[in-house]
DNA sequence: ATGTCATGTAACCGGACGAATTACGAAAGG
DNA sequence: CCTTTCGTAATTCGTCCGGTTACATGACAT
């Protein structure tokens, strides 16, 4: 599983998670993922120290959500990862000597913190319940021959 | 040479070659990046490509800028640098069956192209000329005793 | 109690990626 | 024609990171 594919990997997980009555092992999410129970683990680990899900241990555990899925927005997960790079690129030497560079970081530095601010704060806004509502339509559209409790005629 | 910092180092590069009247061998080109002048080849090609340099060879030969710093922004830079993911992140699956992913997918679609189209209009704002600018008033404020043709009183 | 299922972590392995290097060719001067 | 410098393909080498192994801890079932 690559690095830069987590975040993405872990809102679909924990969304499966708000779904599912019983809690899932790091072996079902490693399924889920095409990974491995001891990678998974590391990187819920993340999440459990944020408060975010718990984990059960021995028959029948598994993780569990702690927190209802309006409570768990984009940024949260992605602070839980571990504060990863947000861009692919960055500022070579942090305090250069030279004149020029400085120039050059300080123009950066500037362009990136405004994405990176807008970037973030748009994660702020979003919630998982949000994903779930737009799933939910979604569902309703794209399945609606399936175990309804009365077919409307 | 780390990837991630191309864009920033080169922007210092191309400064300056702005700055100075004698073509820049990839040699000494490499020797401020701390590279090697292969890579610096390589890495020019872009924008050698792009319009931006053109290199000379043989004696008394290098790179040269071939247009006015302010007909060059960091956009254009970027892209000669080869289109790099802007993001340290992005989706796992572009096109998946799970509905849940995909609501995930749209999600984040959305928060990445509208921060990835922010900054790129902001790089596309900024011209080499505008660093050089921000040069020349970082080194009239730092360094007022050196050189100076008649001393202010 | 004890066996099994599960998480928790440290330690190690190995593949993949990318920069550095090597090698060789082509062009431009002196 | 020899040196300088770019151009580029091919190869080597280091590093990073996910995968794996190993072992400990805890919880529940019987």
């Amino acid at each position: 599983m690559r690095q830069d594919t987590r975040l993405s990997r872990l809102l679909h997980v924990l969304l499966h998670m708000a779904e599912t009555e019983a809690p899932l092992t790091s072996e079902h999410i490693a399924g889920m993922l095409g990974s491995n129970p001891v990678v998974v683990r590391r990187i819920m680990a993340g999440l459990r120290d944020a408060g975010y899900v718990a984990a059960e241990r021995g028959h029948g555990g598994g993780w569990r959500l702690t927190r209802p899925t309006a409570e768990i927005t984009l940024l949260d997960v992605f602070r839980s990862l571990g504060e990863a790079e947000l861009f692919a690129f960055g500022l070579s030497d942090p305090s250069p000597r030279c004149l020029v560079e400085q120039s050059v970081n300080d123009t950066m530095r500037e362009a990136i913190g405004t994405a990176r601010d807008a970037l973030l704060s748009r994660f702020a806004e979003i919630r998982l319940s949000d994903i779930q509502a737009d799933f939910n339509a979604r569902r309703a559209t794209h399945a609606p021959t399936l175990k309804l409790p009365h077919a409307p005629d």
